[in-house]
DNA sequence: ATTTGCCTACCTACTGGTAGGTAGAGTCCA
DNA sequence: TGGACTCTACCTACCAGTAGGTAGGCAAAT
């Protein structure tokens, strides 16, 4: 099943780079955990540029079709908001693991440039996203959904470190309740 | 001179994990920028463990010191809060560098214990200022804080990704406004 | 018969770390 | 004054282990 390795294979790479950066992983350790040899990885991923190509391209369709769900289910702005932060929560995985997103972020120099640009786009999806359901009584939403953008990376990145969402929790308070006044 | 190369290396370790993190130099980057063998690095700081830590510490009592600085020049908490965030804006390098906090954020895996207990005890001496520098009106201050902490991490996390200071001015443009207000 | 998905076996370069040595400066005692 | 000693700050040479990656083979499925 060609296609299930390759599934699992991704699945174990993102949880590595989200929970150990990507420099902190090995193909070694993918190799290990799916209970296949090194070269095999290198089968389905020549390289680990093209790896994180992969990876990167699966979460931002995901993550986009969360954001549609959020659309589908909420009407308004400040649920959509709340709904959104709580997608942010999830991926903490309980202070285990940042948004792949961040977790590539802080490795920027090893990074392929595709990889870069994957990423740079996944965050003005994001972005655009935010912006469009900022109320509309909002004053430069751009800024707005710039600043709300960094502050859920932010938190995800106090909560990583302590291994305790709770500061996740902390740090998001005043998010929903500034963009409501 | 003893104590200019501990320091030079110590400013080359610093450089090198704000801008590739924690796993993404090595003891033979620093010996080949600093000119020296590998093994007298570790004449210096025997293990990397023993490196990050005296690289928090500096890094540490250097920030308080500079928090300090802010209270002696400015009385109205919203210059203080202008003058935090002119503080990681600086700390930025145009994009080419994080906050060695939020860099070693991302490795938090490879660190030490020691290490990690010293990222806390700097994050929270930050959220400490922060708060107790917060309008009396505020209600709410701890969140506020954390809230405000993560704000300008997660700012310098995009302008690092796109090498471009302008997008840690719009992650950060809400900021003081939200405070003023 | 070819493709798929894996394997063994290997490569070069590099990882953090260690063993043991040495030039030179400073200190201490006679 | 000069020999003995110690300390600093570096060195060469090495260790086991790991990095990403490659060549070529083989069995099963299509």
């Amino acid at each position: 099943m060609q296609a299930d390795t390759k599934t699992a294979l991704l699945d174990l790479a993102e949880r590595a780079v989200r929970s150990r950066g990507y420099d902190g992983f090995s193909y070694a350790d993918l190799a290990r955990a799916q209970g296949i040899r090194k070269a095999s990885i290198h089968y389905h991923f020549p390289t680990k540029a093209d790896l994180s190509q992969n990876l990167m391209a699966r979460y931002h369709t995901r993550f986009e079709k969360q954001l549609l769900r959020i659309n589908a289910h909420h009407d308004r702005p400040e649920d959509r908001l709340d709904a959104l932060v709580k997608l942010y929560r999830d991926a903490l995985n309980n202070g285990q693991t940042l948004c792949l997103c961040v977790a590539f972020s802080g490795s920027h120099d090893s990074l392929a440039q595709p990889v870069r640009a994957q990423i740079r786009a996944f965050r003005q999806m994001v972005v655009d996203w935010i912006a469009a359901n900022l109320p509309s009584t909002c004053d430069d939403q751009g800024s707005q959904a710039q600043g709300i953008l960094a502050q859920l990376e932010g938190a995800h990145l106090a909560a990583r470190m302590s291994e305790d969402v709770s500061l996740f929790d902390a740090a998001t308070a005043t998010l929903v309740a500034r963009v409501r006044s």
